[in-house]
DNA sequence: TATAGTAGGCACCGAATGGGTACTAAAGGA
DNA sequence: TCCTTTAGTACCCATTCGGTGCCTACTATA
């Protein structure tokens, strides 16, 4: 209770509403979680729709359940396009929008910062 | 460079060492959960020394219990430097190192486009 | 004297995350 | 007849994340 006044600042309310936002805070609960990133940052590099079966072989070892909720998530969020088939084995391709195409040099810069300093951290 | 190939489907080698990386996995690896970016966006845009309260006190309602845990990890894998002075008000300092700062660039990209879209995105 | 600030540590707890297995549907092939 | 493929769903479970409350040792201030 002590620790909680105490950090009750939150200056947030501006009265205009959604300003003074922490980006950083807006982007963790964007794309949080383990496999979040990875996904959408192969359905960026891939540019075309592409199934769910090859897309689970492309984000390695993810299992069919986590990457169907993320995929739901993302496409609730109007970052990720889905289309289903109504053929008999099942198809569904997924397409990153414009939008999250947008996100492709953050990325970029992201994976390239990784690439560079993995080597340098501790695991 | 390789990423422009786009489609290099992940070598699932589960059987010997793990050496297929995905930058993107290494990256939530190293900074995961909902205020490891923030601190550390912080942590940089300060480019100076801070104090344990005083940061609290900026990334908003994070417990103090968290922070010193992701400060503690940051430390430990080398993104932020941890200085102790035997005073009495305890005084603690934290600052961002050299190889935390190289990531400026790609965190300015992140928070500018999430700036730019967040009033698109459905939370 | 009483209270607040400082930078934590520790225990407890619920929520969120993520993995595993089993099951489904309809069609094709052996 | 059985097996396989595809994109899920349902259920169970372990781990992690993160919040709350309670403790310290010492000092400065009201």
């Amino acid at each position: 209770m002590a620790q909680a006044k105490a950090i009750e600042v939150r200056p947030v309310e501006s009265g205009n509403g959604a300003t003074d936002r922490c980006p950083m805070i807006d982007f963790v609960n964007l794309v949080s979680g383990k496999w979040a990133i990875p996904i959408l940052y192969r359905l960026i590099v891939t540019g075309c729709p592409i199934r769910f079966g090859e897309l689970q072989r492309a984000v390695a070892p993810i299992t069919q359940k986590e990457l169907t909720r993320q995929l739901r998530l993302f496409e609730h969020r109007g970052l990720v396009y889905r289309r289903v088939y109504a053929e008999m084995p099942p198809r569904v391709e997924y397409e990153i929008t414009p939008l999250g195409r947008t996100l492709r040099g953050t990325l970029d810069s992201l994976a390239d910062w990784m690439r560079a300093n993995a080597s340098h951290l501790i695991t």
